[in-house]
DNA sequence: CCGAAATTTCAGAATTTACTGAAATGTCGG
DNA sequence: CCGACATTTCAGTAAATTCTGAAATTTCGG
């Protein structure tokens, strides 16, 4: 591995983080490789720097393509791919939770909600059943929140999350002052303990 | 493996999706199963269920204790161990997002205060500090967040959380009720472009 | 279309991780 | 302190994953 000390930590340390994430060392490597670099590298480049075979490198871009993590750059009169990653961090994050929605949420949610179709054959599976319903309604809830936040842009997404549990105290400020009188605990608590 | 249908497609998607978080298959069966079960279960009981070793369950259980994800219990005359999830599915998503945090971001984030401190050698080291200062000051604002919510009790955060990015209209309007005429930066939309 | 350059594919080797059975250790009632 | 039951440890094996080099394929300028 041919690389300045500093950039060498950050490398090493995301391959050995990558296989806590279920995602190989080496495109963990790659990855944060790319993610130091100023300018966009090539294939070549990646096998010098990491010192791992050029398949290797070949395997690991076409992965984080899929994952759509990186860019796909080319230079003029040079026919090689350059790969980058985007400049934007917010963007990486954005790709990243999306991704990984893809991936695992929605598999998930298509299961739960099959499995929930069915009639349960036994006091056992009744009990099953209803913890299921839980974790989907859980999801839900998550990935509802998900997409709601998502649109936002970066900035007031950012505003959102600075104030992070502060928003409540601004929530009980707009109950204080909008009080519907008909409604003794808001909608959302009655279905809860259902 | 002896389930009822129902709970064997559970089991078996956790198991595989097990795998992709960096937890292997058994210990992703093991949670599973438990999470589905009304009563909680002893060790033996887990090996006929799944139908993998007893030494197999052993490690998987104590895999899940050093994650909190599972609590040890014990039934009057019987000396052997029960275990069982929490029966709140909230209670499970706190301590697995800090769980998650004490072991992934928290080392991440000691790495980068370290890295920060040296002096780059080089200008591409230097630029790659500066790429790791926005990921050490996204961790830092996503973790502030996250210290913040995490201590709402349920109720707050599900209200919290269906409200989504409506809190944003909220904040519109605390914008216009309170404006503090002499800071400048008060208009979010200032900064916005660059 | 030819040939050089670039990339991808893929079978096997290397490495890592998961799993098992057997043995060791721990625990508790009597 | 014994003995039955319960759990843990661990060395060896099985299985899965990662990685490589060689060959195949693609791409493109001339």
């Amino acid at each position: 591995m041919n690389l300045p000390p500093l950039v060498q930590t950050f490398v090493l340390h995301f391959g050995e983080m990558g296989s806590r994430w279920g995602i190989n060392r080496t495109v963990g490597q790659i990855y944060a490789l790319l993610y130091l670099s100023k300018e966009p590298l090539n294939a070549e480049d990646i096998v010098e720097r990491l010192g791992v075979s050029r398949s290797n490198v070949s395997m690991g871009l076409k992965e984080l393509q899929a994952w759509n993590l990186v860019r796909l750059q080319h230079r003029p009169g040079d026919r090689r791919d350059y790969f980058a990653t985007p400049d934007d961090i917010w963007q990486i994050v954005r790709t990243l939770v999306e991704e990984r929605k893809k991936r695992e949420i929605d598999p998930t949610m298509t299961l739960l909600r099959e499995v929930l179709m069915q009639e349960p054959a036994s006091a056992e599976e009744r009990h099953a059943q209803e913890r299921m319903r839980e974790m989907h309604d859980l999801f839900e809830l998550l990935t509802g929140w998900y997409a709601d936040v998502q649109r936002l842009d970066t900035e007031r997404l950012v505003q959102l999350l600075t104030l992070g549990s502060k928003v409540q105290k601004i929530l009980e400020m707009k109950d204080r002052l909008f009080v519907v009188p008909g409604s003794k605990k808001s909608r959302r608590d009655d279905a809860k303990d259902k």
